[in-house]
DNA sequence: AGTGCAACACCGCATTGCAGAGTAGTGAAA
DNA sequence: TTTCACTACTCTGCAATGCGGTGTTGCACT
C-alpha cells in the first residue's frame, strides 16, 4: 500500500497533498518555506503540523527526496523534492481536483441555467 | 457552537457539505436521491452514508428543515430542503470554495505564467 | 403466501487527515 | 544572558469519510 497515487475519495479532504505537491513541483524546499509559500499564494490558514504531515505521509508514500542542507545561518533545513512519482501523483491529483472542480462549480451554477446536457 | 456556517479549516475535507447545500438549493429532495444526484453529477465516489451523515449534520446545525413524504412505492421519504440558514451557509461556502479554488488553480497553473497580474 | 429484491433511512467502527500546542536546537540581536 | 526568528518534529484530539451492517416497506416472481 505505498502507492503514490491519491484515491479520489481522498482528495476530499486531502487537498493540501495536492497543494504542498503543487509548491514543490516550482522549486525544492523545506517544510517551514512551504508553509509558507502555501500561505502567500492564499492557503492562509494551514497549520504548520499538517504539513510537515504531508510532507511525511508523502515521503513515505515515495513522491518526494529528501535531503539535509546544512546552514550556517540557522539549523538545518530539510529539503524535500519531487521524484517521478511524486510527478506522476501531482498529475493525478491535479487532473482529480479539476473535475471535482468542475463538478463543484457547476453545481454551484446549475440553478441559472436553462438546460441540462 | 451550532453554527451552520463553516470555518475555513473545515472546508479542506468538507466539500460534500458545498455540494449537498448546492444539490438541496436546486430542490428539495432525499438522501437516497442526493447521492443519486451528486454521481450524476460528477462526485461518482461519495459514499451514502457520508451523504446521509452530512444531511444530518446539516440539519442539527440549522442549515436545512426536512419533512417525511409518503411513498406508495417503497418505504417514507425524509425530504430535505434549504432554509434561510442554509443559505447562508451555502452562500459562504460558496464564497470560500471560490477562493481555495482559485488559489488551487493558480497553483496548478503558476509554473508557465510569468507573473499574475 | 412466501421469497427476494429494490428503494430508502440510518448507525457504529475504524481509518485518516488537519490543527493546536508543546519540545528542541541554532544563530543573531537586545 | 535572555530573547527572538528560523527550523523540525511529535503527541493528541477532533471531525469527516467510508464500509458494512440493520431494518422497513412495497413490488415482482414463483
Amino acid at each position: 500500500m505505498n502507492q503514490a497515487e491519491v484515491d479520489p475519495t481522498q482528495l476530499l479532504k486531502g487537498v493540501l497533498d495536492l497543494a504542498v505537491l503543487a509548491v514543490l513541483a516550482e522549486a525544492d524546499s523545506y517544510g517551514y518555506d512551504v508553509v509558507r509559500r502555501l500561505r502567500e499564494n492564499g492557503l492562509d490558514h494551514v497549520g504548520d503540523a499538517s504539513v510537515y504531515g504531508t510532507l511525511r505521509r508523502l515521503y513515505q508514500a515515495g513522491a518526494l527526496n529528501s535531503y539535509v542542507v546544512p546552514s550556517d545561518e540557522g539549523p538545518h533545513r530539510k529539503y524535500y523534492g519531487l521524484n517521478n512519482r511524486g510527478r506522476k501523483a501531482l498529475d493525478q491529483s491535479a487532473q482529480t481536483w479539476v473535475s471535482l472542480s468542475k463538478a463543484l462549480n457547476h453545481l454551484l451554477n446549475g440553478r441559472s441555467n436553462g438546460h441540462g446536457k
